[in-house]
Formats: C-alpha cells, structure tokens, sequence
DNA sequence: TGATATGATTGGTC
DNA sequence: GACCAATCATATCA
C-alpha cells in the first residue's frame, strides 16, 4: 500500500511542463507573472510536519519519533520491534526518494537559472534588458520550482501518512490479551453481573492488573457485556466457572468474616444467621462497605471485595437454587437500569429481564437500537 | 481453509 | 463522554 503511495508524486512530467512554460516565456513575453511571494503557510506546515516525521532535516533514526508514537500505541510490547524496524525502512526509503527528487529539482532549478541567465545575457546584445527583469526571471524561476517542490513534500506527507496509519491502525495487528489479563477481566465481569460497569477507577486497577490501556478495559467490557448479552446462553458455562471460583474466595472470605465477628461480637444481628447466607441483608452490609469505599473493586485481590462477594454468591445461588434477590432495586446498585432480580440492561430498556439463570432465548429484548 | 473468537472502530443515542 | 449495536479486521482453532 505504501509503495503505491510513494509512487503517487510523478514529478518529472509537471517539471519538463514548467519548465516548457518558462521557456516560452523567456522569448519576450514575461508579463502577467505573479509578483509577490508571501511564506505559503501551508508549505510552512509540510516543512514542519516532514521536519517532524523526521524525513526533511537531519537524519534521526528514519523517524524515531513516529516509532515510538506507534510503540507506544501498540502497548509497547516488544513483540512490535520487527514492525518498528520495518517502518523505519520504509520511513528511510520515503526519506531517500524524497531528497533524491529534492536533489534533482534543485539541480534544474540551478541549471535552468544558468539557462535563462545566459539567454538574457544573449538578448541583452540586441536589446537592453534591465537587472529589474532580469530578477523578476528569476523570481519566476524559483517560484515554479517551489510550486514543485511543494508537491513533492504534499506527496511524501501522504506516503508518511499512509504508512503511519499502516503502522498504527490497531486493527491491523490486534493481538488477543494475555490469559492472565482475560481472567482478571472476566473475573471481575462475573462477579459484577448484575452491574458490569466498573468505574474510572476500577478501570484503571484493572487496566494496570492486566498490562492494558483504560480504553482497552472499556472496549473489553463494551464487548463484554454487549456479547453476553447477545447469548447469554453462550456464556453460561464460562459465567459458572468465574462464579464458582470466586464463590470459593468468597465463601472463605465470609466464613472468616462471620467467625470473626462470632468472636468479637457474639451479639451481632448477623450471627444467627450463618450457615444460610441472607443475601439481602449482607447485600445492605456490603452497599455499606461499598459506599465507604467508594467503589466496589479493589483491583488486587479478586474475591476479596464484599459486593463482588455478594454477586458471586447470587449468582451461584441462582445457578442451583433460581435465587431472585432485589438487591437490583438499590440505588447505589443500580445506576444502569438493573432489572428485579439482579440482571443488567442497558438505560434504554426499562425493565425486562435478564438473568444468567435464564438461558438462551430470555434475553432481555433489547429495543434501543 | 473456513468457522469462530475477539479486540477495535464507527455511528448513533442519551 | 459513556454506552450500545453493528461491523471490521485479525487471531486462533478444528
């Protein structure tokens, strides 16, 4: 594709045109030339962005800026060195041909000056020719090369370009996450169920935990939850797996709670009630702790947040009991439309159902799009 | 090699 | 700006 691009800039034709047209000119008629030359602000900013891409001005690596930029945007895994290297090549063949055709059409330019020089030189036996015109032939000159010139620098811009978005279209070259960073993930979607939005923060924890970006997390969850929703069916076997694994982690977690509170406070209202989980009790317990928090993720130890606890727990319950709590009409639970019984939906639906527990076919129907 | 999975992008809504 | 839904493009697997 990029080569295409390079071979967009045909010059050579649009030079001999110009330089036939200058030619034809330097007979007698030169009048009608343009006389002024402002700085083309748009030459200003090709000069910039080449100057940038590192192909104008010293050599700095074959654009390492750029590199670095796509280094940066592929996550920085040096599995991308390969490709980092390969567009440094075709960044430094661009830079060659660019100053190659630069070379050339500074040499015409300097040869044809020459030409016209010693054409006038010639005319000025039969004719006086003032230095003003003979500095306004020049000024043509130059401002013809400069309007090829500046075609070359629009064409090598748009090969850079071209190989830029080559290089950093993410699309390109996805790579799947690490096992690790999809169970982290998956984890956390399944034991948030029946709210899989995690905040700003949770995002960031688990973008750091998993070695990706805030937006990646986003993306992930935006598929998550879109994909679940689709064929919830599907999903079902992977949601009992996460469930049943953080439920084990929960389940201790809890035990130990309920212990401890035992030994510290044999009062305590909860304590009657072990062996048998009261989930929305606990749930009330957890939104406190949740709120105290200010989130319910705490990134490190999954398993070890009470309201991710609390879902895994409703969602075991669910799978082996059909479980309906109405921890979905909390509001501290609920800030996207949760259903009655813990499910989730997006703002647009008002209250139909979606339960892991229902299978394929109770999808919540989904109306917004 | 085709089917499926999956991460990213886009366009629309709120 | 967050989210959804559709879609694209690539990775992976049978």
């Amino acid at each position: 594709m990029w080569k295409h691009a390079l071979n967009c800039h045909r010059m050579k034709p649009a030079l001999f045109s110009v330089l036939c047209e200058i030619k034809e000119k330097t007979g007698l008629s030169i009048r009608g030339a343009q006389e002024e030359d402002p700085p083309d602000p748009q030459l200003m900013r090709l000069d910039n962005m080449l100057l940038a891409e590192g192909v104008s001005g010293p050599e700095k690596g074959g654009g390492s800026a750029a590199a670095a930029a796509a280094a940066a945007a592929s996550g920085g895994s040096s599995d991308n060195s390969i490709e980092h290297s390969d567009y440094r090549a075709k960044l430094t063949q661009i830079r060659q041909i660019y100053h190659t055709e630069l070379e050339k059409y500074e040499q015409a330019c300097n040869e044809f000056t020459t030409h016209v020089m010693n054409l006038l030189r010639e005319q000025s036996r039969t004719r006086p020719i003032s230095p003003k015109e003979i500095e306004r032939m020049v000024g043509i000159i130059h401002r013809k090369f400069s309007s090829i010139q500046m075609q070359l620098k629009q064409s090598t811009c748009e090969a850079v370009m071209i190989l830029r978005s080559r290089f950093l279209d993410a699309r390109r070259k996805r790579r799947n996450f690490s096992k690790q960073a999809t169970e982290i993930l998956n984890e956390y979607f399944y034991s948030h169920l029946s709210n899989p939005y995690p905040s700003e923060e949770a995002k960031e924890e688990l973008a750091k935990k998993c070695s990706i970006t805030v937006s990646q997390v986003s993306n992930w969850f935006g598929n998550k939850r879109i994909r679940y929703k689709k064929n919830i069916g599907k999903f079902q076997e992977e949601a009992n797996l996460y469930a049943a694994k953080t439920a084990v982690t929960a389940a201790h977690a809890v035990a130990a709670a309920v212990q401890n509170n035992q030994t510290n406070s044999p009062t305590t209202p909860n304590s009657g009630s072990s062996g048998s989980f009261n989930l929305p009790n606990s749930g009330d317990m957890f939104m406190n702790m949740q709120s105290l928090n200010g989130d319910s993720y705490q990134g490190s130890q999954v398993g070890a947040n009470v309201q991710s606890q609390v879902d895994t727990l409703r969602h075991v319950i669910n799978q082996t009991g059909g479980y309906s709590d109405g921890l979905g009409g909390n509001s501290l639970y609920s800030p996207h439309n949760l259903n009655a019984n813990g499910g989730w939906q997006d703002a647009t639906t008002p209250s139909s159902v979606t339960s892991p527990t229902e299978g394929p076919g109770s999808v919540h129907s989904d109306t917004s799009n």
